[in-house]
DNA sequence: CTCATTACTTACATTTTTGTTAGTACCATA
DNA sequence: TATGGTACTAACAAAAATGTAAGTAATGAG
Protein backbone atom coordinates (compact mmCIF):
# COMPACT_ATOMS: atom_id res chain seq x y z
CA UNK A 1 0.00 0.00 0.00
CA UNK A 2 2.85 2.29 -0.36
CA UNK A 3 2.67 2.98 -3.51
CA UNK A 4 -0.35 5.13 -4.79
CA UNK A 5 -1.61 3.99 -8.07
CA UNK A 6 0.65 1.19 -9.95
CA UNK A 7 0.15 3.36 -12.97
CA UNK A 8 -0.32 6.83 -12.64
CA UNK A 9 -1.70 8.48 -15.70
CA UNK A 10 1.24 10.62 -15.57
CA UNK A 11 3.33 7.39 -15.94
CA UNK A 12 1.12 5.90 -18.55
CA UNK A 13 1.26 9.19 -20.98
CA UNK A 14 5.09 8.99 -20.49
CA UNK A 15 4.92 5.69 -22.02
CA UNK A 16 2.25 6.67 -24.91
CA UNK A 17 4.74 9.39 -25.91
CA UNK A 18 7.75 7.41 -26.44
CA UNK A 19 5.40 5.90 -28.51
CA UNK A 20 5.85 8.69 -30.59
CA UNK A 21 9.38 9.32 -32.13
CA UNK A 22 9.35 13.03 -31.92
CA UNK A 23 8.42 13.09 -28.46
CA UNK A 24 10.89 10.73 -27.75
CA UNK A 25 13.91 12.72 -28.88
CA UNK A 26 12.19 15.21 -26.74
CA UNK A 27 12.11 13.11 -23.87
CA UNK A 28 15.73 12.16 -24.23
CA UNK A 29 16.91 15.65 -24.43
CA UNK A 30 14.01 18.03 -22.44
CA UNK A 31 14.44 19.94 -18.98
CA UNK A 32 16.19 22.52 -17.92
CA UNK A 33 19.92 21.52 -18.24
CA UNK A 34 20.59 18.80 -20.33
CA UNK A 35 20.69 20.80 -23.98
CA UNK A 36 23.25 22.68 -22.04
CA UNK A 37 25.15 20.09 -20.95
CA UNK A 38 25.51 18.58 -24.07
CA UNK A 39 26.27 21.81 -25.97
CA UNK A 40 28.68 22.51 -23.63
CA UNK A 41 30.49 19.23 -24.74
CA UNK A 42 30.73 19.92 -28.29
CA UNK A 43 34.23 20.89 -28.61
CA UNK A 44 35.65 18.11 -26.74
CA UNK A 45 35.57 16.00 -23.19
CA UNK A 46 35.37 18.31 -20.05
CA UNK A 47 35.74 17.23 -16.31
CA UNK A 48 32.79 17.31 -14.01
CA UNK A 49 33.92 20.30 -11.96
CA UNK A 50 34.93 22.19 -15.58
CA UNK A 51 31.33 21.54 -16.72
CA UNK A 52 29.81 22.72 -12.81
CA UNK A 53 32.01 25.99 -13.68
CA UNK A 54 30.53 26.16 -17.29
CA UNK A 55 27.39 26.50 -16.08
CA UNK A 56 26.89 28.66 -13.18
CA UNK A 57 24.33 27.90 -11.76
CA UNK A 58 23.69 24.24 -12.00
CA UNK A 59 23.70 22.33 -8.27
CA UNK A 60 26.12 19.55 -8.20
CA UNK A 61 22.95 17.03 -7.44
CA UNK A 62 21.49 18.19 -10.90
CA UNK A 63 24.36 18.35 -12.87
CA UNK A 64 24.79 14.58 -11.39
CA UNK A 65 21.82 13.93 -12.26
CA UNK A 66 21.45 15.12 -15.57
CA UNK A 67 24.86 13.47 -16.42
CA UNK A 68 23.56 9.98 -15.28
CA UNK A 69 20.90 10.11 -17.10
CA UNK A 70 22.49 10.72 -20.38
CA UNK A 71 24.94 8.64 -19.88
CA UNK A 72 22.11 5.80 -19.37
CA UNK A 73 20.54 7.44 -22.88
CA UNK A 74 23.60 6.53 -24.51
CA UNK A 75 24.30 10.25 -25.34
CA UNK A 76 27.32 10.93 -23.30
CA UNK A 77 30.49 8.86 -22.58
CA UNK A 78 31.97 8.93 -18.93
CA UNK A 79 35.74 7.81 -18.44
CA UNK A 80 36.89 7.84 -14.90
CA UNK A 81 40.72 8.58 -14.45
CA UNK A 82 42.50 6.08 -11.58
CA UNK A 83 44.04 9.56 -10.04
CA UNK A 84 43.84 11.39 -6.66
CA UNK A 85 41.80 13.47 -6.52
CA UNK A 86 39.93 12.08 -9.13
CA UNK A 87 39.51 12.58 -12.70
CA UNK A 88 36.65 11.79 -14.27
CA UNK A 89 35.67 12.85 -17.85
CA UNK A 90 32.42 13.41 -19.89
CA UNK A 91 31.94 13.20 -23.71
CA UNK A 92 29.42 13.10 -26.44
CA UNK A 93 28.85 9.81 -27.81
CA UNK A 94 28.10 9.82 -31.50
CA UNK A 95 24.54 9.27 -30.92
CA UNK A 96 24.87 13.10 -29.35
CA UNK A 97 26.92 14.16 -32.05
CA UNK A 98 24.19 13.97 -34.47
CA UNK A 99 22.26 16.12 -32.62
CA UNK A 100 25.16 19.24 -32.85
CA UNK A 101 22.64 20.45 -35.79
CA UNK A 102 19.42 20.17 -33.72
CA UNK A 103 20.48 22.36 -30.85
CA UNK A 104 22.54 24.83 -33.19
CA UNK A 105 19.26 25.24 -35.41
CA UNK A 106 16.93 25.55 -32.39
CA UNK A 107 19.51 28.33 -31.06
CA UNK A 108 19.98 30.32 -34.08
CA UNK A 109 15.90 30.45 -33.54
CA UNK A 110 15.77 31.10 -30.23
CA UNK A 111 18.26 33.98 -30.99
CA UNK A 112 15.87 35.52 -33.94
CA UNK A 113 13.53 35.18 -31.80
CA UNK A 114 14.44 36.32 -28.43
CA UNK A 115 15.68 39.53 -30.18
CA UNK A 116 12.59 40.29 -30.86
CA UNK A 117 10.98 40.09 -28.03
CA UNK A 118 13.75 41.97 -26.08
CA UNK A 119 13.03 44.71 -28.11
CA UNK A 120 9.47 44.69 -27.28
CA UNK A 121 10.44 44.54 -23.67
CA UNK A 122 12.83 47.64 -23.83
CA UNK A 123 10.22 49.71 -25.60
CA UNK A 124 7.52 49.05 -23.76
CA UNK B 1 3.90 36.39 4.39
CA UNK B 2 2.06 34.08 2.42
CA UNK B 3 5.18 34.22 -0.44
CA UNK B 4 7.95 31.96 0.79
CA UNK B 5 10.53 33.82 -1.14
CA UNK B 6 10.34 36.27 -3.68
CA UNK B 7 12.74 35.06 -6.17
CA UNK B 8 13.12 30.90 -5.64
CA UNK B 9 16.51 29.78 -7.38
CA UNK B 10 13.82 27.84 -9.43
CA UNK B 11 12.70 30.90 -11.24
CA UNK B 12 15.81 32.72 -11.02
CA UNK B 13 17.18 29.75 -13.04
CA UNK B 14 14.16 30.06 -14.90
CA UNK B 15 15.86 33.70 -15.97
CA UNK B 16 19.16 32.41 -16.08
CA UNK B 17 17.90 29.98 -18.95
CA UNK B 18 16.60 32.25 -21.02
CA UNK B 19 19.81 34.36 -21.27
CA UNK B 20 20.52 31.19 -23.81
CA UNK B 21 19.24 31.37 -27.37
CA UNK B 22 19.24 27.43 -27.08
CA UNK B 23 17.20 27.03 -23.20
CA UNK B 24 15.27 29.70 -24.32
CA UNK B 25 13.75 28.33 -27.32
CA UNK B 26 13.45 24.65 -25.29
CA UNK B 27 11.26 26.91 -22.91
CA UNK B 28 9.46 27.66 -25.69
CA UNK B 29 9.09 24.49 -26.80
CA UNK B 30 9.68 22.06 -24.29
CA UNK B 31 7.40 20.06 -21.89
CA UNK B 32 5.18 17.16 -22.64
CA UNK B 33 2.95 18.50 -24.87
CA UNK B 34 4.32 21.20 -27.13
CA UNK B 35 5.40 19.72 -30.07
CA UNK B 36 3.19 17.14 -30.67
CA UNK B 37 0.55 20.08 -30.76
CA UNK B 38 2.85 21.94 -33.11
CA UNK B 39 3.39 19.23 -35.36
CA UNK B 40 -0.47 18.14 -35.34
CA UNK B 41 -1.01 21.67 -37.49
CA UNK B 42 1.97 21.20 -39.39
CA UNK B 43 -0.48 20.61 -42.58
CA UNK B 44 -2.99 23.15 -41.54
CA UNK B 45 -5.34 24.84 -39.08
CA UNK B 46 -7.30 22.53 -36.79
CA UNK B 47 -9.98 22.95 -34.18
CA UNK B 48 -10.06 22.64 -30.79
CA UNK B 49 -11.89 19.38 -30.62
CA UNK B 50 -9.80 17.86 -33.25
CA UNK B 51 -6.76 18.56 -31.77
CA UNK B 52 -8.16 16.91 -28.73
CA UNK B 53 -8.86 13.99 -30.53
CA UNK B 54 -5.97 13.49 -32.33
CA UNK B 55 -3.84 13.18 -29.30
CA UNK B 56 -5.54 10.56 -27.41
CA UNK B 57 -4.19 11.01 -23.93
CA UNK B 58 -4.23 14.50 -23.53
CA UNK B 59 -6.73 16.14 -21.38
CA UNK B 60 -8.57 19.05 -22.37
CA UNK B 61 -7.15 20.94 -19.62
CA UNK B 62 -3.84 20.54 -20.87
CA UNK B 63 -4.50 20.94 -23.84
CA UNK B 64 -6.09 24.38 -23.14
CA UNK B 65 -2.95 25.42 -21.10
CA UNK B 66 -0.23 24.57 -23.87
CA UNK B 67 -1.99 26.14 -26.69
CA UNK B 68 -2.76 29.26 -24.47
CA UNK B 69 1.00 29.54 -23.69
CA UNK B 70 2.28 28.80 -27.42
CA UNK B 71 -0.10 31.61 -28.63
CA UNK B 72 0.87 34.47 -25.90
CA UNK B 73 4.83 33.16 -26.77
CA UNK B 74 3.74 33.74 -30.55
CA UNK B 75 3.86 30.60 -31.94
CA UNK B 76 -0.10 29.54 -32.52
CA UNK B 77 -2.56 31.79 -33.99
CA UNK B 78 -6.13 31.34 -32.12
CA UNK B 79 -9.35 32.15 -34.61
CA UNK B 80 -12.64 32.55 -33.16
CA UNK B 81 -15.43 31.75 -35.45
CA UNK B 82 -18.47 33.43 -34.13
CA UNK B 83 -20.76 30.27 -34.51
CA UNK B 84 -22.90 28.15 -32.40
CA UNK B 85 -21.67 25.65 -31.21
CA UNK B 86 -18.35 27.35 -31.08
CA UNK B 87 -15.63 27.03 -32.99
CA UNK B 88 -11.90 27.78 -32.63
CA UNK B 89 -8.76 27.25 -34.58
CA UNK B 90 -5.49 27.27 -34.22
CA UNK B 91 -2.60 27.18 -36.85
CA UNK B 92 0.79 28.11 -36.76
CA UNK B 93 2.58 31.10 -36.70
CA UNK B 94 5.13 32.34 -39.09
CA UNK B 95 7.60 31.49 -36.29
CA UNK B 96 6.65 28.25 -35.08
CA UNK B 97 6.66 27.05 -38.86
CA UNK B 98 10.60 28.09 -39.20
CA UNK B 99 10.98 25.30 -36.49
CA UNK B 100 9.29 22.48 -38.14
CA UNK B 101 13.02 21.49 -39.81
CA UNK B 102 13.72 21.22 -35.97
CA UNK B 103 10.90 19.03 -34.82
CA UNK B 104 11.51 16.42 -38.54
CA UNK B 105 15.20 16.37 -37.62
CA UNK B 106 14.40 15.72 -33.88
CA UNK B 107 11.78 13.23 -34.75
CA UNK B 108 14.28 11.58 -37.58
CA UNK B 109 16.85 11.12 -34.94
CA UNK B 110 14.54 9.98 -32.54
CA UNK B 111 13.27 7.05 -35.57
CA UNK B 112 16.91 6.06 -35.41
CA UNK B 113 17.64 5.84 -32.08
CA UNK B 114 14.36 4.22 -30.73
CA UNK B 115 14.81 1.41 -32.70
CA UNK B 116 17.89 0.12 -31.64
CA UNK B 117 16.98 0.40 -28.28
CA UNK B 118 13.96 -1.04 -28.49
CA UNK B 119 15.80 -4.51 -30.34
CA UNK B 120 17.78 -3.64 -27.21
CA UNK B 121 15.01 -4.08 -24.35
CA UNK B 122 13.04 -7.35 -26.37
CA UNK B 123 16.32 -9.48 -26.24
CA UNK B 124 17.22 -8.76 -23.19
C1' DC C 1 46.93 16.73 12.35
C1' DT C 2 44.19 19.92 9.58
C1' DC C 3 42.70 21.60 5.44
C1' DA C 4 41.80 21.51 0.60
C1' DT C 5 40.40 19.21 -3.71
C1' DT C 6 37.46 16.11 -6.58
C1' DA C 7 33.44 13.76 -7.76
C1' DC C 8 30.15 12.44 -6.07
C1' DT C 9 25.73 10.63 -2.54
C1' DT C 10 21.91 11.12 0.72
C1' DA C 11 17.87 13.01 3.01
C1' DC C 12 14.84 16.33 2.72
C1' DA C 13 12.15 20.57 1.12
C1' DT C 14 10.20 23.32 -2.35
C1' DT C 15 8.48 24.40 -6.85
C1' DT C 16 6.60 23.25 -11.13
C1' DT C 17 4.09 20.38 -14.06
C1' DT C 18 0.50 17.46 -14.99
C1' DG C 19 -3.91 15.22 -14.10
C1' DT C 20 -8.97 14.74 -12.04
C1' DT C 21 -13.38 16.20 -11.58
C1' DA C 22 -16.89 19.11 -11.98
C1' DG C 23 -18.93 23.03 -13.88
C1' DT C 24 -19.98 27.11 -17.41
C1' DA C 25 -22.70 29.33 -21.60
C1' DC C 26 -24.62 28.84 -25.81
C1' DC C 27 -27.97 26.88 -28.76
C1' DA C 28 -30.02 22.72 -31.42
C1' DT C 29 -32.55 18.71 -31.46
C1' DA C 30 -35.72 15.14 -29.59
C1' DT D 1 -37.94 19.74 -20.57
C1' DA D 2 -33.84 16.85 -21.15
C1' DT D 3 -29.73 15.82 -23.68
C1' DG D 4 -25.76 16.72 -26.43
C1' DG D 5 -21.97 19.20 -28.62
C1' DT D 6 -18.23 22.87 -28.30
C1' DA D 7 -14.64 25.23 -26.05
C1' DC D 8 -13.45 26.22 -22.42
C1' DT D 9 -12.55 27.44 -16.64
C1' DA D 10 -11.82 26.54 -11.63
C1' DA D 11 -10.61 24.09 -7.50
C1' DC D 12 -8.10 20.64 -6.07
C1' DA D 13 -4.70 16.55 -5.98
C1' DA D 14 -0.83 13.95 -7.43
C1' DA D 15 3.54 13.41 -9.40
C1' DA D 16 7.78 14.93 -11.22
C1' DA D 17 11.53 18.11 -11.39
C1' DT D 18 14.57 20.91 -9.10
C1' DG D 19 17.02 22.86 -5.15
C1' DT D 20 19.42 22.83 -0.21
C1' DA D 21 22.47 21.26 2.98
C1' DA D 22 25.34 18.16 4.63
C1' DG D 23 28.36 14.20 4.27
C1' DT D 24 31.79 10.66 1.96
C1' DA D 25 36.64 8.69 0.55
C1' DA D 26 41.06 9.31 -1.01
C1' DT D 27 45.30 11.75 -0.72
C1' DG D 28 48.62 15.51 -0.92
C1' DA D 29 50.19 20.05 1.03
C1' DG D 30 51.28 22.70 4.95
Amino acid sequence: MSKRKETSSNSINKEYIIECDLTYAISMVGGRWKLLILCRLEDGALRFSELRRSISNITERMLTLQLKEMESDGLVRRTVYAEVPPRVEYELTHTAKELIPVWKQLSDWGARHRGCQMTVVKAG
